[in-house]
DNA sequence: ATTAATAATTGACCGGGGTCATTTTTTAAG
DNA sequence: CTTAAAAAATGACCCCGGTCAATTATTAAT
């Protein structure tokens, strides 16, 4: 029979987690170091890599509940009405994912692209977000040809692709709001794009 | 004044790429070890960081360079006249892109959130393949609301989200093809979508 | 040729992620 | 209690990318 969870265990990961967080707070997400982690749990290296896959799982959580926190602001919003409405929900959450380009980094890797076996709590929020954007997008002002879930999926596309470009110098003199507004109106705004475009013309 | 290159500055880089390939075909990039590198060109490890500033310039040179190839091979295909012209031209490159989790990060990594100062061979095979298919869509039979370098952007993020989900276990029942397929398809194609493609994806 | 300046190479060394045989602690059974 | 099995923790060790002061080779000028 499977024993139960000792709460030593619990109080070891607890403390390797919030020292994570501390040096995190201290020196950003890439300063962080697995055997500073250790030193301030006051555990033995060891220790770590039985709680923890590797460093990356342990980023993983950290950035994933990260994300999870922004989703929470967003899910309370009512659905956006503009483009723009759509962008104040969003852009925190993109902010935060281009705070670094390591955290960038890991944000990828775990998205789509895992690695891992099961899911992961970044790819989680991937799904957590298209959910909560296909919500939004069903009955609303924008095109319904197609289903609110793939519309939510080019969301993330654009989404991933405005901050990957903005990471870039030769592309970050566009700021990554107008970038994405730009993305989002040709996708899920089509005809008001053509009027728009045609009118522009004629005049 | 600048001196000359010396001879021997690129005999030893080639032995260096050469050896890498070796290894590459081998054991894939993944297998790649810089000190495999080095013991197979004959040279000291500092040597190779002479050469290359880490193991990721290298990867991106090497890469780029596969990139280019699929490249030279796109580029003198006539313009696609439907989505399933473009996706025949372009998927050879998608499943390179796909072959190893690994390169995949690789292209990630440098395609636009390039950490570099200056553009890197990555990236500049992702300008590239915007210049060849926004030619390609200029005057098509596609939507012509919006640029066509927009249109060859979105293209871009649809691919990359298309690879990415596919590497998770959890997405990859439906193939590549079929995924972006139905991206493209909404994306380029968003009047006459409605009814055609929408039935044919439940299908 | 000699020499001074510059370029290329070397390899011992470091940092930091990850492993694993061994030891210590906890738990459940007699 | 005692004890045997399972769980958790340990830290010496490995792997491998990357550094740098010292050495060797090349070039240009006299």
């Amino acid at each position: 029979m499977a024993r139960a969870v000792q709460q030593r265990t619990l109080k070891t990961r607890a403390r390797l987690t919030d020292a994570a967080r501390q040096i995190i707070a201290e020196y950003g997400y890439e300063g962080l170091r697995i055997e500073e982690v250790v030193k301030r749990a006051g555990v033995a290296k060891g220790t770590f890599f039985a709680h923890f896959h590797d460093k990356d799982a342990l980023m993983d959580i950290l950035i994933g509940a990260e994300i999870d926190s922004y989703l929470d602001r967003i899910e309370v919003c009512s659905p956006p009405r503009t483009i723009d409405d759509l962008l104040d929900a969003l852009l925190p959450l993109l902010e935060f994912m281009s705070c670094e380009r390591y955290v960038f980094d890991v944000i990828l890797r775990h998205s789509g692209a895992a690695a891992c076996d099961a899911i992961g709590p970044i790819a989680e929020t991937f799904a957590r977000h298209d959910a909560v954007v296909a919500e939004w997008l069903a009955d609303g002002p924008f095109r319904n040809d197609v289903s609110p879930d793939l519309l939510a999926q080019g969301i993330q596309a654009f989404s991933v692709q405005s901050i990957a470009l903005n990471f870039c110098a030769i592309n970050n003199t566009v700021p990554l709001r107008t970038r994405l507004s730009e993305y989002l109106t040709a996708w899920l705004l089509p005809d008001s794009q053509s009027a728009a475009a045609h009118s522009a013309a004629r005049a």
